[in-house]
DNA sequence: CGATTACTTGATACTGTTCAATATCCGTGG
DNA sequence: CCACGGATATTGAACAGTATCAAGTAATCG
């Protein structure tokens, strides 16, 4: 398993820098080019599994292309999603032994699968590694926790135009006022982020798009139109 | 501010180890003794603040005795606790050069707090403390995935017990089926954890008594009469 | 082109919120 | 010691938002 080398060669997709959380720091791997060479790239289809919630946490992954899901399953099929994983992030670190969610490819993924232990070994000579993992601790922690505020305290309205303006923030540069932003996962995946239903989903859509904030070209293809009024309803201010 | 030092003389007090996410990692510093000759020791009252969301990200902060909650606050009022923090724990990390969140005393605390440079200088001197750092961001990072699930996925009922349960495994050793836990923080407190209303937690804790799960002598202290029926409404399996 | 999957829309039910009243706890002062 | 007052917690009734169940529409694939 995890033993399918392709060449150090780059495919020209790299890795490209990743913004994250409240916006000044950069969690990038751009400074560590011969990073390819420490593991074997690999790729997955569409809902194919990367790893399961509770096995040995013996790699860390660096994607280089597509979308993934991180998510934790309840014993009755209850599921929640707790992050959309992108190109440039890093993953697989634990407290624990094992994994504590699941990662499955939303859309065609490619990535460097790195053995955790070769990692280690070559941290103290590569101190841009250890700096990497835990800037990308970090990030998501600081995504997480903004995650908590939004599945605590906001309404499905509130939590749609989030999940959108944070896709637009990391879909490509925004025009100003205005983006238009694909979405890569499907209605059960969003809502499974959110903690709604599909249907709810669906609805806050509809709705948002009978109000003109937004235009469905096609279903998995959104414009921001108003992008101001989603962000609004979202910022937050200490007291 | 921050600089009200008290000798290095320990309290006795000390540092207790701390059980963290899925139980099998410890994150401890237990082992680094020397740790409160770097920093200032610092006592609050409760409801005092440590710091701000929006402060400078100057300090990390080892509590020794206490109770914390770390909060988030939008624009309207509303408020989301994302974790209580406990003696042992160690914050003030953060992907930013500010706080991300509040940190307030929920009982009165100790803590020593530490200055972010001169542990940045140190660490190469003391591995034990980069180690440190590493294991509170991974724990708090796996509490958070767990209460995504709680927030995202479960109902009043199941959040409370979660709560409770969460709370008897800080709090002390459990006789086997049954334990005794003072709740330190009040039900607003509770409540904005858990994504509720006071009302609902109030309403979630008397039909849990009603049923005979649980006990109140006072309403903060409560005995967990049934703990398998709690436990076992939040457990989680991957499929 | 038919079948399957994904998405949308509608009607209804239910959980949790909101608003309001009451009860309990706790510290203070008579 | 008890009375008072403020804060905290509990309980009740009406309401609102989201889930559920069900049907219909659109997109996708063989």
């Amino acid at each position: 398993m995890l033993d399918i080398v392709t060449s150090g060669k780059s495919n020209g997709a790299g890795v490209r820098a990743m913004p994250c959380g409240r916006g000044t720091a950069t969690c990038s791997l751009a400074s560590c080019p011969l990073l390819e060479d420490l593991g074997n790239r690999k790729s997955y289809g569409p809902n194919s599994v990367v790893f399961f919630e509770g096995d040995e946490a013996d790699h860390y992954f660096l994607i280089t292309e597509g979308v993934l899901r991180g998510c934790k399953q309840l014993e009755d099929g209850r599921r929640q999603i707790n992050r959309f994983i992108f190109a440039g992030d890093l993953i697989g670190y634990s407290i624990n032994p094992r994994y504590t969610f699941t990662v499955e490819a939303v859309t065609p993924v490619s990535l460097i699968a790195l053995r955790r232990t070769s990692v280690e070994n070559t941290a103290e000579g590569m101190p841009c590694l250890h700096g990497a993992i835990m800037r990308a601790v970090l990030c998501e922690l600081d995504e997480m926790q903004d995650q908590l505020v939004t599945l605590g305290r906001m309404n499905a309205e509130e939590r749609v135009a989030r999940f959108l303006s944070l896709l637009a923030a990391r879909s490509s540069a925004l025009p100003a006022g205005s983006a238009q932003i694909e979405i890569p996962m499907c209605r059960n995946d969003i809502a499974d982020y959110l903690g709604l239903t599909i249907e709810t989903v669906s609805r806050v859509l509809s709705r948002l798009k009978g109000e003109g904030k937004i235009a469905m070209p096609s279903c998995n293809r959104i414009v921001l139109k108003d992008l101001k009024s989603l962000e609004l309803d979202h910022g937050e201010i200490a007291a």
